[in-house]
DNA sequence: TTAATATTTTAGTTTTGTCTAAAATTATTT
DNA sequence: AAATAATTTTAGACAAAACTAAAATATTAA
């Protein structure tokens, strides 16, 4: 497999979450969240192309090929054992991991990143909550939902959190609700969208609709492979 | 303290290493040593200049400045507690590490180093036995010597081998030494300037130049501080 | 101590990735 | 549907880090 620049792999792995939401990804979307200008996107985008890393055609955005989504796979494979291994063994508080495995990822050694994995015995979702894909870019899709959109009495596990600032953590700390949390929704309030939720045997309690909105679980998560939507092989 | 690009940092290490020896270090030797052009080289040393990094008068050669042995201190320091924590925990052999340790040097996270080193146990020396610098820049600098010139009687300890053929190496697992191996001369040869060795109280053997040009030693390391050669502080 | 040789520096290009400003295209309104 | 606005692309420039070829300086040898 080639190797790309840093520059390179973060413009692929920010289409790779881009499109997650949205299909397809505009030049503008791109740039921003890249923090840089929509000239430069368009430079990097022509050199992607050229790459087949893409599929783009002037004025109408663009999305990853079979290719693109694969090297995307094993960037972000590379991002979330980082984060495992920085939480785990150099016990980098949660909020912490992002930043320095934004580094770490650039690393491109096949061999290290393999044997990382089997250091850390294969860990299946990072501190986040979101899954590592495999050595074979074969990543559980586990839809993640909002907690608000979560049904009744429908056990799911607590995947990620949006905001991460202190007050946040604080409020969570409180409430025994962290990454990996199993619980269930026993109730909703029209009134002010509060709702009673409660953690395994234990009795119920309220959370709030700012709270709320910021918790993401998961139900049941699901195997696929990886590429461009079509089953390969 | 500030932040150096991966190739900044590539011309302070080497300039680093080759002063060992040298006291000033050439424009060829550089450009020899990173296998880039002598243009390259002086490019460079006026940008180092101007940050303050080394000494440098045109056509005169050049050495680091305080600062500059201080960065790369930092840099040796990155580069050995990878080489270590990629032998020690991920079971690289003792000749892979080196080449994955020259990417994962130069993420300068000063909190990632610090406590990498504390997850390592603080090691002393990289699977080479290359002494690891602290967090302050300190280095136990232990006069490696060759065996060939190691004094009868007086025991040291292998620190390193500068070849790392196969052929060397399965040489040396059958004569039982590696890295950290105690061991001490107990006759020379001056027809074929072969040698007897005695590891600890077993029974002496013997080796050849060729495989004692090979092999390095240190006596008694000393705690040297960083700089310029002057006492700091 | 000149002449020849080796080393080092300068000058001018190249590549990668970025930028600004202007032009082209698409989308939205009135 | 024409006018306005927003988005995207092109064109031209720049900084970092490399290179080649030529000029400048140092070193060595005759």
């Amino acid at each position: 497999m080639l190797n790309y620049s840093t520059s390179e792999e973060n413009y692929i792995k920010a289409i790779f979450h881009l499109q997650r939401q949205d299909g397809t990804v505009t030049t503008n979307e791109l740039a921003n969240e890249l923090k840089t200008k929509p000239a430069s996107v368009t430079d990097m985008m022509k050199k992607l192309k050229a790459k087949k890393l893409l599929h783009y055609q002037p004025y109408q955005g663009f999305r990853l090929s079979n290719d693109g989504n694969k090297v995307a796979l094993g960037i972000i494979r590379r991002h979330r054992l980082w984060e495992y291994f920085l939480a785990e063994k150099l016990k980098f508080s949660w909020d912490e991991v992002h930043e320095v495995a934004e580094h770490l990822e650039h690393v491109s050694s096949k061999k290290l990143v393999d044997k990382l994995d089997e250091f850390l015995g294969f860990p299946r979702v990072d501190p986040h909550g979101d899954p590592i894909p495999d050595a074979n870019g074969k990543i559980e899709i586990s839809k993640k939902i909002c907690l608000t959109e979560l049904s009744f009495n429908t056990p799911a596990v607590v995947s990620s959190v949006s905001d991460q600032s202190s007050e946040i953590l604080e409020l969570l700390e409180h409430k025994k609700i962290t990454i990996g949390t199993k619980l269930e929704i026993k109730k909703k309030f029209d009134f002010d969208n509060s709702m009673e939720v409660r953690i395994g045997r234990q009795p119920a309690f309220t959370i709030s609709k700012q709270l709320a909105e910021n918790i993401f679980v998961t139900s049941s998560p699901t195997l696929l492979p990886n590429g461009e939507g079509k089953r390969n092989k």
